[in-house]
DNA sequence: TAGCGTAGGTTAAACGCTTAATCACCTCGC
DNA sequence: GCGAGGTGATTAAGCGTTTAACCTACGCTA
């Protein structure tokens, strides 16, 4: 019934050294008790034979597919690189294969992208929601990587300290007076990393606002121009995006009004995204230790998956790392400079709004 | 032996109803001689029940675990998000998951991600080869994405005719000289790219240079300015990129040096990063229909799979797409406005280097 | 020398599904 | 009244591993 490259197997190699495939299957797992001599003619002709041991049969045997489920709230977003690599090494570096689902950015998505992922046979999946999505029962054990501040979370980046750090920066270089640009108010994250900014501006009673993207498309229109020459006209000194990629749009247009970056306006962004090293000037960011993110979510997920075979009741809850957050670093490139005006006035000091 | 969420299968639908295994198995399947009236009682129970098929006793059995593996170049890439969304979309449609593996770069690592795949137990995979890379036999079947005149190549973009279809644009707005700009020499797509655009530009008697970023790095460092400002005064009015992404770093370092786009030189790029649309100005670029590559790879990898189980001797070779070039696409935006000098002589044609 | 512990194996069942082979029964046509 | 053919189901083997349970020497100790 299955034609195809007849691979060797067990059998093969047992009736090539006239011994049972227990003994083979014990001394290739290394688990039974198998002379060492014996053990080592078994991983001889195993290797020279080419024997690769049949994972769908491992599958059955033990029910673990060796195979984990990576679910994005949309594949095309831009970040999506930087996780996709990191959990893949994560996951591979632990034995395991990751598989990709994709949620379409929407909420429906993302449950058929789940369920698909279990009728494939995962032994479980990490989890990026889509923003206003709280994970809960899924049949399969799961981790979730969103933010310190939602329940039910991983483990992430901390996006609120993210936020301070970039506000310090920019604090330190005179500026005082800022324009914080969101996307969607709904997002923890983007919510989490105004937050950090917010708190820290406020401290040092900086002047701001905050701009929703969302916001602003559904009165102007997607592309339209955000107006941000203008303010800088008003005094404004300092961009602070929740992402690159707003910090992307954000320089283009500044620079296409003529205002010059650093120079006459300080900007930064989050994510430290493909294109912020390359371009010019390049962007100062607050950037994720994915490989942290990505090591620490796996790590928690496999201990689940132990757990839950070891005969958790049936509550399966989402998996939780010893250390949730972990910390941002700043990438200081060429977007942020001393503020040209009231730079001289010395930074005050506990002077909270 | 193997505690954990005791899924029901098709022993206790079969327990249920008192029939066989295999009844239900036929049933579900609508493979064997079953009476629909019984057919109908089975796939209620199995609903009820919440059945799930074991992937892995199905692999099993059946030696297919209707997983695919994507192999690519480098994860981080910015196109990355567009081809795995497709691969992931047109697998899902014919009821295979996606296994992504990371070659990180390099030529080793490919290989060593193409064995993780199999290692994994997938059924075939798709590869976009890092460049200056021949797929030769891999031990399963496997499809290839990279450009038309690659040998071996399944399907991919038509980039020589995405070439042309930039030059005839850039030609038709009255740009007569030319900076064609790529990354790399070895790459094939990207040699395809300039090809096209060249052989258009040759034949209608304009001017044009080629810089290639590496080698410039290699003189200058990763990061150091391309000298573009000094071309616009020199005459050139157009730049051609072969990637969104250096069209990206050559409109910031011309904007940072107040040369206005599109209004002194124009700019294209290729693959409308996520990026090119946001940014101000958008930038003009040559899409790829991924939809269409991702379907044609992934129909003609099943082909092939079917046919190296049905006993093709041991010759896995690419798979073969029967049409392995898909036209691109030009998404005029922003960056491209009718030349300013020289603009009012009208084409001249039929006037060959 | 009986008894025992142990190193080094083997046997056989189980995992859940697919599928070829078989069988029982019923209906026709002659 | 009997074989041919068809329908609807069952039986059983097999996919390749894992693993609990069992078996057999052999070297010791008492």
């Amino acid at each position: 019934m299955n034609a195809g490259r007849p691979r060797p197997n067990l059998n093969q190699i047992a009736a090539a050294l006239d011994v049972s495939v227990a003994t083979v299957s014990n001394a290739l797992s290394g688990k039974g008790r198998v002379s060492e001599a014996l053990a080592g003619r078994i991983r001889n002709t195993a290797r020279e034979l080419g024997y690769r041991p049949s994972r769908a049969a491992r599958a059955l045997s033990t029910g673990r597919a060796q195979v984990l489920g990576l679910v994005l709230p949309d594949i095309s977003n831009p970040l999506f690189p930087q996780i996709a690599r990191a959990i893949e090494n994560a996951a591979s570096e632990a034995g395991h294969g990751v598989l990709i689902a994709d949620a379409r950015g929407t909420i429906a998505g993302q449950t058929e992208a789940i369920s698909h992922l279990m009728e494939l046979g995962v032994d479980g999946v990490v989890i990026v929601p889509r923003y206003s999505t709280r994970i809960t029962d899924i049949g399969c054990p799961f981790a979730v990587i969103d933010s310190p501040s939602t329940p039910g979370n991983t483990v992430s980046a901390d996006h609120w300290q993210g936020g301070e750090l970039v506000a310090d920066h920019l604090l330190s270089l005179g500026h005082r007076r800022f324009l914080l640009i969101g996307n969607n108010p709904g997002s923890v994250v983007q919510n989490d990393r105004i937050g950090g900014l917010r708190s820290r501006l406020g401290m040092a009673g900086a002047q701001m606002d905050i701009l929703w993207l969302e916001d602003h498309a559904r009165g102007h229109g997607e592309t339209a121009p955000l107006g941000l020459p203008s303010l800088v006209g008003q005094g404004i000194t300092a961009f602070a995006a929740v992402s690159d990629l707003i910090a992307l749009r954000v320089l283009t247009e500044l620079q296409r009004a003529g205002i010059r970056v650093p120079e006459e306006a300080s900007l930064t962004g989050f994510d430290d995204l493909s294109f912020s090293s390359v371009i010019a000037p390049g962007i100062t960011t607050a950037r994720t230790d994915m490989k942290a993110v990505a090591e620490r979510a796996i790590a928690a997920l496999l201990r689940t998956i132990d757990e839950d075979a070891a005969g958790a009741p049936s509550a399966p809850s989402p998996a939780r790392a010893e250390h949730p957050r972990v910390p941002m670093t700043l990438v200081i490139r060429q977007t942020t400079a001393p503020a040209r005006i009231k730079a001289k006035k010395t930074p005050q000091q506990g002077e909270p709004t």
